[in-house]
DNA sequence: TTGTAAGCGTTATCAC
DNA sequence: GTGATAACGCTTACAA
């Protein structure tokens, strides 16, 4: 690409400057030079000037790798995530890569979009590369990838999820508690009929656990649970309006809908007011995400916000309190609860 | 985290299961469990057989620190994006990961922020990895960057961007050319008076050249351009509804304006209805980056599509080919072009 | 097809 | 505070 095609590169070794070669230029052992990097402190001001000269001069960029292969940790975090372009795990991404990179650590990123076998592949690569901690979502696992990251010596943090009983930190909340939430919100409000339309993307196991608080809230009233179940072949958006199509006909009609995303939230709005609907006054919306567009909806969408962006910086946090990184000493908490915070709009 | 506080962790090693220990177990030599990793086909089917049982029950993961310093080139490929959470990059990250990782290869993720120091240093420690590549964005880098890019002995790509001059496999389009076919469907509109709103971000220098592509445009019929500038310190949501309050006060106002992105235009959309204004009637509105929410607004926004997607997987597929990967055999494509459709919606 | 020997570039360990 | 030496676990090169 950029080089050469025929360049004179060594069969073997990158042909990268080394630490040795550093440490010839500066005439000092390879040893301080690797402390120069690693331990400043310990290396005195007359050798650390002559290091940083042969640095400098040589444009030495050290070799992670053997530095990894030598220690048994390297200065990089591995996180498996269902995806990476929505909305939602995208804020988590960006805020636990910036807090990492700040910290001189690198993530290793890969996605699962909700399934086991995928997920097992990626906690395999990432654990070849001894990463200093490993990062999962939820905690729904396949037993193979729960034996990896029991066996594997390193840190696990699994987020967007709260399980005390597990062994790892857990950074997130409760999706039971979510939909129980998102119900009570309505039933307060005086609605009795209230629908639940879960995911078409099969494998989004806490969306049912949202779902499952949605039944329980319903049954504290002694009031039948309504769960309406779209194709899984549909995007989510189709799917929200095959949804908003289906349960309109039906007589009664719910007077209340809750969804397992805004996604779906939002083709339902749209189908509503196709078929002639006054939302809300026809019937409530309430979505889960917050998305970004839920605000300019017409009507704006009621949502429950998730604490994305807390949930990457707090798992970051985490990590880099166990690895004993300067600047976020402290006891790592194993439990951290964060809230959802429900957004009331026009919806709803 | 997950394992015990005290656990027997020797000081040098991972503790984990080695090559060696499965070949012992398999009664072979470590090179043909190397094999049976790397080139299956040259292992026969009853060392193979017996391999996999070896590592199957000693849960054998190969540590691919070690492999990638014997080697000199790890299964990894850097990518230094301005931001990960924007709905723009998002998707070329998520194509990028997704085609990486179904040949093998891993993704190492840093974001800029259009900041040329940090993808420098971000630059600095993937090459630390010894990569399989490196994909930066745009063409926009400081002089010690280039430098390393162009020392180090990996395939770069620049996506995002296009540059024929360039030494970098280009994966993108012509900012310029953009801000050319934006300004010039406003004009065969019938549009005179046509502003630009640029980016509140400072540092999105391909913006800038959309900006001049306008101007280009505008010139090329004698017209003067019109740029308004936001104030550096806020939001683009808020940066939008700014410079629309601020150019409807104009006397004459703008006929049509073209923004830098789609946040900057669905602000300046909601700013606009907020005073009165009948759009498109008033005034026309042409974004850029077809966000999710354009096709939701009301009035749903003209905007351009970059081509997010296809970025990340044609920029992956040519990392593959370098890399000889099969399955992605072909010559490796420096110059890829990709078209950025402009998607006529209600707002101009 | 399979095996032997020699590194890859760094850090842990121990000595000064 | 500084240095010599021996790993770390794997793959290349070459031999059988």
């Amino acid at each position: 690409m950029s080089q050469a095609k025929d360049s004179p590169r060594k069969r073997r070794g990158a042909g990268r400057v080394t630490l040795a070669e550093v440490a010839r230029a500066a005439e000092v052992s390879a040893i301080s030079v690797s402390r120069y990097f690693n331990q400043p402190d310990q290396v005195s001001p007359p050798l650390r000037k002559r290091i940083e000269a042969a640095v400098q001069a040589l444009g030495y960029v050290p070799n992670l790798v053997a530095g990894g292969l030598a220690s048994a940790r390297g200065r990089i975090v591995g996180m498996v995530i269902p995806n990476i372009s929505g909305p939602i795990f995208a804020q988590t991404i960006q805020a636990f890569s910036d807090t990492l990179s700040r910290h001189g650590y690198q993530l290793l990123l890969a996605s699962s979009y909700f399934n086991e076998a995928q997920e097992e592949s990626a906690v395999r690569a990432f654990l070849g590369w001894s990463p200093a901690a490993l990062v999962v979502t939820s905690h729904f696992h396949n037993p193979a990838t729960e034996k990896m990251l029991a066996d594997a010596d390193v840190p696990v943090v699994e987020i967007w999820d709260y399980c005390p009983d597990r062994a790892p930190v857990q950074v997130g909340f409760l999706h039971h508690q979510v939909g129980v939430q998102a119900c009570r919100y309505l039933l307060d409000k005086g609605y009795r009929r209230i629908a639940f339309v879960q995911n078409s993307a099969p494998g989004d196991l806490s969306a049912l656990e949202r779902r499952d608080g949605y039944i329980e809230a319903l049954a504290e009233r002694g009031l039948e649970p309504w769960v309406f179940v779209p194709s899984a072949d549909c995007a989510p958006f189709e799917a929200g309006k095959q949804a908003m199509d289906a349960l309109i006909r039906r007589n009664p009609r719910p007077e209340a809908i809750i969804f397992a995303n805004d996604n779906l939230a939002a083709g339902a709005l749209l189908a509503g007011q196709r078929a002639g609907l006054q939302l809300p006054e026809d019937m409530a919306i309430v979505g889960f995400g917050d998305y970004p567009f839920a605000e300019m909806l017409l009507p704006s969408l009621t949502t429950l916000r998730p604490p994305s962006r807390a949930i990457g910086e707090v798992a970051a946090l985490r990590v880099l309190q166990h690895l004993g990184v300067a600047a976020c000493v402290g006891e790592v908490q194993r439990l951290n609860l964060l809230a959802c915070e429900l957004i009331a709009r026009e919806s709803g």
